[in-house]
DNA sequence: ACAATCATGTAAGCAGTTACATGATTTT
DNA sequence: AAAATCATGTAACTGCTTACATGATTGT
C-alpha cells in the first residue's frame, strides 16, 4: 500500500469530511478533547500532519473568510474522500485488536499482590465509571453514543474478571 | 515521571518476569506471533529495547548455557521488577481508552455508503469470530481467557452496531 | 493593563517501522 | 546440498512527542 494514511490522518481527513471546512488548530482542540490519551492533538503533530496532507492534495487549504482572525481553512478534496474512505473500510486494520492498556496489564497482573491488584482494578474501575458519566453529560462529543457503550463494556468486563469480585468477595 | 517504561518496554519485561530468562529472539517471536499488529516483534524494535534495558539495568545479560547455539539470556533484575510494577499499576494508563481502530472507524462510518458499510461490518465480524476460534485452539497462547473474552465483546459490539442487522434487516 | 485564547509553526529527540546484512546450526 | 531456522544486529526513515517561540485578538 503506497501512501496509505496512518490514523491519526485518517481520522483528521474523517473530521473534515464530517464537518465541512476546519483550521488546523481546531483540528488540534477536537484531538485535545478526546478522551483518550491515544489523540493528544499536540500542534507538532497537527501541523505537519495537515501540511502533509496539503501537500498530498487530499485537502485545499484557503484563507478562511468566516473568523475575524487570519488562518487557514482546509477543505476535503475529491482524492482525500478517496483516500478517506479506503482508509475507513481497511478491514485488515479495523479487525485488529488494536492496543487496550488495560487489557495488556490484566495480563501480567498475577505478577503483582494480591492487595495492589485489587486496589488498582478498583481505582480504574471508579475512573471508568467517572469517564463515562463525562461522556454520557457531554453534549458535544459526537462519539458519544459509541465510546459510552465502549465503556459499558469495559465495566462489564471488569466486574467479570476481578475489579471488587476479586480483592472483597473473592 | 522519568525514565518511565513504553508499553512494550513495560509488556517485555513482564513476559521476562513471567517466564524467567529468555532471549532477544525469542521474546521478538512471541511477540510477532500476537493476534494484534501492534506488537510488531521486529528485531529492530526488539534488540534496541533490549539494549536499553540493559543499560538501565533492569535486566541483566549472560551467555545461554541451556541452548546450543550462543545467544545472550536476559533476566529481570530487582530494579526491574520495581519498574515493572510501577508500570503495571499505571492507573492513568491503565484507565486510558487507548485505541480501538474499530471504534475509531465505526464513529465516522455513515461517510460511507451504506452497501459498503454493511460488507466491511459483516466482514469484520466474520475476521473477528474466526480470530476467536484461532485464539481458544491455540493452547500455547498465555492470555486466552482475557483475548476471548475482548473479543466476544467487539462481537456483541458489532451485533448492536450494524454488521448484519444494518446490512439485511435493517 | 493583563490574562486568556486564537493561530501557526519550529526544533530536538525518541521509539518505533521496514529492509538489509551476516553467519552459525539444524532439518530435509 | 539446500533450505529453514536460530540469533544478532544496523541503517534509513517516519510519525509522533515535548518544549519552545511568536504575535494577533479578545475578554476582564
Amino acid at each position: 500500500m503506497l501512501g496509505m494514511l496512518t490514523d491519526l490522518e485518517g481520522a483528521v481527513l474523517a473530521v473534515i469530511a464530517r464537518d465541512g471546512a476546519t483550521t488546523s488548530y481546531k483540528l488540534a482542540r477536537e484531538f485535545a478533547s478526546s478522551p483518550s490519551q491515544f489523540w493528544s492533538g499536540s500542534s507538532g503533530a497537527i501541523y505537519p500532519l495537515m501540511a502533509r496532507l496539503r501537500r498530498r492534495e487530499l485537502v485545499v487549504g484557503k484563507p478562511d473568510a468566516t473568523g475575524r482572525r487570519k488562518a487557514t481553512s482546509f477543505s476535503i478534496t475529491i482524492q482525500g474522500r478517496r483516500e478517506l474512505e479506503t482508509w475507513l473500510l481497511d478491514v485488515d486494520r479495523a479487525a485488529d485488536m488494536g492496543f487496550d492498556p488495560l487489557r495488556t496489564r490484566l495480563i501480567f497482573l498475577h505478577l503483582v499482590p494480591a492487595a495492589e491488584r485489587a486496589g488498582f482494578l478498583d481505582e480504574v474501575a471508579r475512573r471508568t465509571a467517572e469517564l463515562s458519566l463525562r461522556i454520557a453529560a457531554d453534549e458535544d462529543l459526537k462519539a458519544r453514543e459509541h465510546s459510552v457503550s465502549w465503556l459499558n463494556m469495559r465495566l462489564a468486563w471488569l466486574r467479570k474478571f476481578g475489579a471488587s469480585a476479586g480483592s472483597r468477595s473473592g
